[in-house]
DNA sequence: TGTACATCAGTGAACGCGCGTTCACTGATGTAC
DNA sequence: TGTACATCAGTGAACGCGCGTTCACTGATGTAC
């Protein structure tokens, strides 16, 4: 069969969007492409036909994720929404719990931190330009000043969100994220 | 050949420190059983004498060198080193550049949250204790206030090691971990 | 208008490889008689 | 004291399995003449 126009653009779209939640779900190591593939609703070979290889696609998974959720942030910026309500919804419990649409950082970071310059640079340069939204939404402060509370704040919600996912005890894991959202609030408030 | 007594304690002993190395350094889905026991100086089979499955190596790792990590905690506080000095080393360029012979948590939480009950269980009570020794550490505020405080420094530390190691650019690296830095210890001196 | 060929997303079997795990076996020493 | 057997940490080959990757092939549609 031969397919409309836009039909290959669609599918790998589509791959993007599966491999994106099983690697945030379950690590980049423990998933493997023919899961990827079949839950896509293909065959192993047509991968090939998208990507050159496994690494070329976590790459382009990470700067695919990254860049929505910076047009999210920046749409956030331009609709005067709170970096309060960001923090906040960052460290809920739905955010927690549901790792496969989250935050690809708090899902993946160790991970890239072992992967290829390639796919580092990526993440660099993606959590660089968030960092700096961020910065833009935070109120107090010279940009210098707003630049700081903005990676500590990240490196908070990052580490925060993790444990909280790891913690198996109900009552700590939340504990683990009121904790930090008030920390992260305070140092976005501070003068 | 027949061993002197104890000898199975130490190659068991030998196991985990090759092991741990191995986790921390690629993380545990990209390390192989065979790798670790040929680092080991032993043969493939050797492994099922000391232990019941990879998993069973994983949670006794961890159990291991937070234990390890838990005893020096013990000894900084008896010894009245500062928190401040705590926070320093943690987020120290040397701390990011050796991951294999630093904090498991900062390098496994994220697979450590996919793995069995009993892998969690066991991380949650260790870390559960050493965040009670880093709030006995803390001297400013009541005993909650210290335990709160202890949380979020943990996140934060812990979040920015990750962020500090992923990011392929020194100068935001090295910037990663000075605002971390200066964020814990406000945070541990705030009244 | 009809026919021959080109295109190309996707199929599905196969490749070599390393994984975690199993198991019959080794051989030096300890124990029993 | 000498001999036969038990013990057990470690060997190394083999198990089935899923991995990432390759490739000859399919077949519906587009294009050329």
């Amino acid at each position: 069969m031969r397919y409309e126009k836009g039909h290959k653009d669609e599918t790998r779209r589509h791959i993007l969007d599966v491999a994106s939640a099983q690697f945030r779900e379950s690590g980049i190591a423990a998933v493997g492409l023919a899961g990827i593939m079949s839950e896509a609703g293909l065959t192993n070979g047509a991968f090939y036909t998208h990507f050159a290889s496994k690494e070329d696609l976590v790459r382009e998974v990470l700067v695919d994720v990254l860049t929505r959720r910076q047009e999210r942030h920046k749409a956030n910026l331009e609709s005067g929404i709170a970096v309060e309500t960001v923090i906040r919804d960052y460290l809920s419990a739905r955010h927690r719990d549901r790792a496969d649409s989250g935050c690809p950082t708090a899902a993946l970071v160790a991970e890239i931190a072992r992967h290829p310059k390639a796919t580092r640079d990526a993440f660099t340069g993606k959590v660089s330009d968030i960092v700096g939204l961020m910065a833009e939404q935070i109120r107090q402060g010279t940009a210098d000043e707003r630049r700081r509370k903005a990676i500590t704040i990240y490196s908070t919600m990052v580490g925060a969100l993790q444990l909280a996912r790891a913690v198996n005890d109900k009552q700590l894991s939340d504990e683990i994220l009121e904790n930090a959202v008030d920390a992260a609030v305070t140092i976005a408030n501070a003068r």
